[in-house]
RNA sequence: UCCUCAAUAGCUCAGCUGGUUAGAGCGAGUGACUGUUAAUCACUAGGUCCCUGGUUCGAGUCCAGGUUGGGGAGCCA
């Protein structure tokens, strides 16, 4: 029997396995918070109806004890899930030794150094729960279209874009790199097999310490015969907007459990913004208007409201402060005030962030040198102006990978698109049409310093039947995040790996 | 690699311009109280103030170097 089910088992007597997620007290009665996976439930455990010895036992259980319950299960509107449990028999497991998440606020330091407890937690278990339903929507999306998932190699000696954020390991006396990107395996596939998938593994050694970067993270990449950029650009569209459609119906819980706002998610099921590199500059550097009103204007409207922000945090603290030292004040009152200063303080921090960086990205917006690839804030100032991801192509071929094709319209471009996702989330899909003549491939790998003796079977594509294809990469930990709108991808995976943690 | 901020009790943090035996709350333990939802009351136990060196009569506090971590840049998904 699992929490989640008890809605059709009112009035009848089931039994719970789980933990204690949380336990109060008293002479007669105590509650137990039991959660089992699937939800939590209040569970009473009143000394008339079980008796002293279990009663007893019950009074023992720690934070995180693992248990079972017998009970009655009951409505009751006033708890979490709007049941609970009127116990009859509990047996205890374990009692579980002092559980060191408290409940209470905790560095990040210090959760992700307990991450393997961390995990128990509520919000990490709906992040998990979201992470999971964005994973099944989207092996559900490309095979009902017809796309056939490919496993790409992780050892690979193909360098694609260069080596020094790869992974070095020793291949029985050879170097070989943990793969970084299955796109070129993948444009083999795509030859035998029309429409496909990847969903692995990559590895980039970069010493990011950002909050959009991992050293280990699950990228997805279809590639797709016969497919131009804008066919490309259509099933971006489509993708995104089902999975996170898909994320909206059947995670509401989790959704609310996260904190999440959806009106913006619900926003962003729409057609994109498409954007050329041309365009989107120029709405960068403030020469295009939005809908009447430019980037510059936009951002100092925000400055303006995260100052009065700030005022009001401010005067919040001085507030609950003054409340602190008022004489004969209760001291849970006292408590729950001076918790309250010190979320208040970490919001305060925040604001005070985005006070420093907003003036630096008008800065770097107006200053922007065209030709250039988009930093972190232009990303930031360009979603900041629509309520739907943006797809930025046609890029200037310099900045882009070399497999990329040139428009033959202009061969100044690459006909590359980059999809950044809004509320500052940036780049979660780079994709592009793949070049298809064999001689402006080799070009490019010589431009690009790249081995060619290596890249001479993925050449070989292009030898035997060339045809136009396309494909592109999600990073699955960046949708997590955009779709939970967390601050950062760490809390998307179970175990993160990034510059400086390997463990736990 | 660069810029920037930080490191004090198990946890979250105070500790002002260097000055006796370093504080609070949470958590833990004990007892009382209670159909409770981080909000009752009291008591108790918890510290190598990150490391090394320096300045000083005196360093948690100042200086230098290091270590670890946060945020950001670059690069990217």
């Amino acid at each position: 029997m699992k929490v989640k089910d008890l809605a059709s088992k009112v009035g009848e007597v089931i039994e719970l396995k789980g933990w204690v997620a949380n336990k109060r007290e008293s002479k007669t009665v105590a509650f137990v918070i039991l959660r089992d996976g699937s939800g939590q439930c209040q569970c009473i455990i009143d000394v008339n109806n079980v008796g002293e010895k279990v009663f007893n036992d019950a009074k023992t259980l720690t934070l995180e004890s693992s248990l079972s319950i017998l009970g009655k299960v009951v409505k009751d509107e006033r708890q979490v899930g709007g049941y609970e449990i009127h116990a009859t028999d509990l047996k205890i497991i374990q009692v579980a030794e002092e559980y060191p998440i408290a409940k209470k606020e905790h560095g990040v330091d210090f959760l992700m150094d307990q991450r393997h407890l961390w995990l128990r937690s509520q919000r990490q278990w709906a992040i998990m729960r979201i992470r999971n339903t964005i994973i099944f929507g989207i092996h559900q999306f490309f095979q009902k279209e017809g796309f056939i998932q490919m496993d790409a190699p992780i050892f690979t000696g193909n360098a694609c874009e260069g080596t020094t954020n790869l992974f070095e390991t020793d291949y029985y006396g050879q170097p070989a790199y943990l793969s970084q990107s299955g796109q070129l395996y993948g444009e083999a596939m795509a030859m035998a097999m029309g429409k496909i998938y990847t969903f692995g593994p990559t590895f980039r050694a970069e010493k990011s310490k950002t909050r959009r970067h991992l050293s280990e993270f699950w990228m997805i990449e279809p590639e797709m015969a016969f497919y131009d950029i804008f066919q490309n650009m259509d099933l971006i569209e489509s993708f995104l907007n089902e999975v996170i459609q898909k994320v909206i119906d059947e995670c509401e819980v989790e959704l609310g459990i996260v904190g999440r706002d959806l009106t913006m998610l619900e926003k962003s099921i729409a057609p994109f913004q498409r954007l050329t590199y041309d365009e989107a500059v120029e709405i960068i550097t403030g020469k295009q208007k939005v809908n009447g009103v430019n980037t510059i204007d936009t951002l100092n409207g925000d400055l303006k409201s995260k100052e009065e922000e700030k005022a009001a945090i401010l005067a919040e603290i001085e507030e609950r402060e003054a409340k602190i030292n008022q004489q004969g004040i209760k001291k849970g009152e006292r408590n729950f005030n001076m918790n309250k200063v010190a979320q208040l303080k970490n919001s305060l921090k925040d604001v005070e962030e985005d006070l420093r960086n907003i003036p630096e990205w008008i800065a770097s917006a107006t200053n922007f040198t065209y030709g250039e690839d988009f930093g972190g804030s232009d990303e930031t100032v360009l979603t900041r102006m629509f309520d739907t991801p943006i797809m930025v192509y046609d890029w200037p071929h310099e900045v882009k990978a070399f497999y990329l094709k040139r428009n033959p319209e202009d061969e100044r471009f690459a006909r590359g698109v980059d999809v950044l996702a809004p509320e500052g989330y940036g780049e979660i899909v780079g994709g592009g049409e793949r070049e298809t003549d064999v001689e402006k491939v080799k070009a490019k790998i010589i431009e690009h310093e790249l081995p060619m003796k290596e890249f001479e079977w993925y050449l070989d594509l292009r030898r035997y039947g060339t045809v136009p294809h396309s494909g592109f990469g999600l990073g699955l930990e960046r949708l997590v995040a955009y779709v939970c709108k967390l601050p950062h991808v760490r809390e998307t995976i179970p175990f993160p790996r990034m510059y400086g943690r390997l463990f736990p």
